[in-house]
DNA sequence: TATCTGACGATAG
DNA sequence: CCTATCGCCAGAT
């Protein structure tokens, strides 16, 4: 069947291949990676993902708020100006 | 089965 | 804008 969802990795296969389809020029959040990896709410787990994957276009991923990634809020903000996005304050500016 | 850990999210003060 | 809470989740212990 298709819909085995709960295999175990599954989750981060998943998240991982949302990821790879993020193009330049392209971001997501927590949540909606997780929820078009077909696991809504599982935005919190998508973070730990990110935290420990190799080779992914994280800084791609910003918080519900526009928040960058802790603790590297200036390297992730160089990639996405480098993108085309205006960053204020840290926060990916609103719309 | 029970707990704990986090690059989360929404809400209240 | 900030912190505190609470809810939710996959994984690891």
């Amino acid at each position: 069947m298709r819909g085995d969802l709960d295999k175990p990795g599954e989750f981060e296969e998943r998240v991982r291949r949302v990821l790879r389809g993020l193009r330049k020029g392209e971001v997501a959040t927590y949540g909606e990676v997780a929820e078009e990896a077909g696991f809504p709410g599982a935005a919190r787990a998508v973070g730990n993902v990110l935290a420990r994957g190799k080779g992914l276009p994280w800084w791609r991923v910003v918080s519900a708020a526009g928040r960058l990634v802790p603790g590297h809020e200036s390297e992730h903000a160089r990639r996405l100006r480098r993108e085309g996005f205006t960053i204020v304050n840290g926060r990916l500016r609103q719309s």
